[in-house]
DNA sequence: TTGCTCCTCACGTCACGTGAGGTGGC
DNA sequence: TTGCTCCTCACGTCACGTGAGGTGGC
């Protein structure tokens, strides 16, 4: 018979651990003193806290240790126990290792100190959104070419669809570059949730399926979003990730003239 | 201005984690209404929030998010923070993969029907020990040679002791393979604290330092206990440890001649 | 009137660590 | 009498998830 503390001591753990596992019924002291509530543990009872430590020490909870060690550990069990885990530790393993190729593009992004905040980026997946768009083929980025899409183009969606009924929500655009040519597509427009949109010349209306994006959100003006772009292209390269869709800007907060309040979340959809 | 649950589906997180972040003042709604307590966000808010949301996801605590988004992230603190959390995970990566090996041990004893139950082994901090001993050469293992060590010598040995007042502990051996030879000393004595040990011939004390040691527990007689050793030498290899010194057997129940109450604890010395 | 969104508590999570305040044997 | 060990509460941990019970605008 061995007090709470030697039986601690021996085993390498605490008391605290050992009045814990009695509290939860893993491992009750062989005798407690009724006037003096010592508890007092039997030498046997050190394989059996050997099993519990060693079941811990592999990730298993002690609700699950209770049954297993209930059921006198019955081999079969065990193996799916251990199968399990191992499955489960393999997971968190590779969880930790894109965890940690994010943080290596945070801190490559600091070293060559690029303008923008690559701390501010985040994957998420992106809400499924419905837009009807007109489409524009242009020669480059720029603003010297973007704007005049948004400046003569847009205008005229916004009318039209106001027109047929329909009330637009917040601006949307894509830019495609398709393979063969140079010509990159605008695709702009505007989100129309569910509503009906009638047929209307040179309009289009998709669904942006969910996917999981990397995003940034970008506020006041939308000149020199070059850098900005490119940065978050690198980011994505240097944390693991692949490009896999269009690049994608949501105008959330349209403040024209007063361009410094304006917030543009751009997203760039990716895959492992 | 975006009421709770839209601003919670724009960034794709839940109300109640903007709610938390508002409690804790990590990230207050931009109004409240007085009366309702309904909270509104500006978007202008959604950029904070990704930065609240990048740093999470590296695993910073909110604590700390507060701290640096509260100094308006400075590059040298994040890159600080950076390189620790990337030390951290580094760390938790190679734990895991350990204890993938600890599992992957125990899978491979359960396969080959190893009689012995591996589960009942666990890694830990020897406690240090002082032990009076005396040293016999014997051939090789097996109950044959051991058991005229401990039934001649042995008892000579507690008889001097307490002779010299020395009050003997719990009975220890270990067994040295020296080099160049085939002989194994067997090391056999009793723990003696830090009493004093006059001199005795041939009983030598030694302090055994606090190791890291692979322990298991044996209930019952010590015949066929080499197939314990055998298995749990096997354990120690699959699971990448590798052998630090001399297998000791700790004597921590000693009943003769009611062997089934016997209570020996195993270690061998380990390393990575 | 019926959904929908929003509100404020407040408990639960997991395995103990860490006091606080008190008692019994050498 | 002074240390030492042991005892029983009971809060704290971390970032929310999950009801419970209730309210205000379309």
């Amino acid at each position: 018979m061995l007090s709470i503390g030697d039986f601690a001591r021996v085993a390498g753990v605490s008391t605290r651990t050992l009045r814990h596992y009695g509290e939860v019924g893993l491992l009750v002291p062989a005798r407690v003193d009724d006037s003096s509530g010592y508890r007092y543990y039997d030498l046997a009872q050190l394989a059996d806290l050997h099993r519990i430590l060693a079941l811990r020490d592999l990730g298993i909870g002690l609700d699950e240790i209770r049954k297993l060690v209930a059921d006198g550990v019955p081999a079969e069990q065990l193996r799916g126990m251990l199968r399990l885990r191992q499955a489960e530790i393999t997971a968190a393993v590779s969880a930790d290792e894109d965890r940690l190729r994010r943080v290596a593009a945070h801190l490559d992004a600091l070293e060559r100190g690029d303008e923008v905040r690559t701390i501010d980026t985040v994957v998420k997946n992106s809400e499924p959104s419905r837009i009807a768009h007109i489409t524009i083929a242009v020669q480059a980025y720029g603003s010297e070419h973007i704007n005049p899409v948004f400046e003569l183009h847009l205008p005229r969606l916004w009318e039209a669809l106001v027109n047929s009924g329909v009330e637009p929500g917040i601006g949307v655009a894509y830019y495609e570059e398709p393979k063969g040519t140079d010509d990159i597509l605008v695709h702009v427009g505007y989100d129309v949730g569910s509503q009906a949109v009638p047929h209307v010349p040179g309009v289009t209306t998709v669904e942006l399926p969910p996917t999981e994006v990397v995003s940034t959100v970008h506020r006041g003006s939308m000149q020199e979003v070059t850098d900005l772009f490119e940065a978050l292209v690198r980011w994505i390269e240097t944390s693991g990730y692949r490009i896999n869709g269009w690049p994608r800007e949501l105008y959330r907060h349209w403040a024209i003239p007063d361009e410094t309040h304006q917030v543009t979340e751009f997203q760039i959809p990716v895959a492992r």
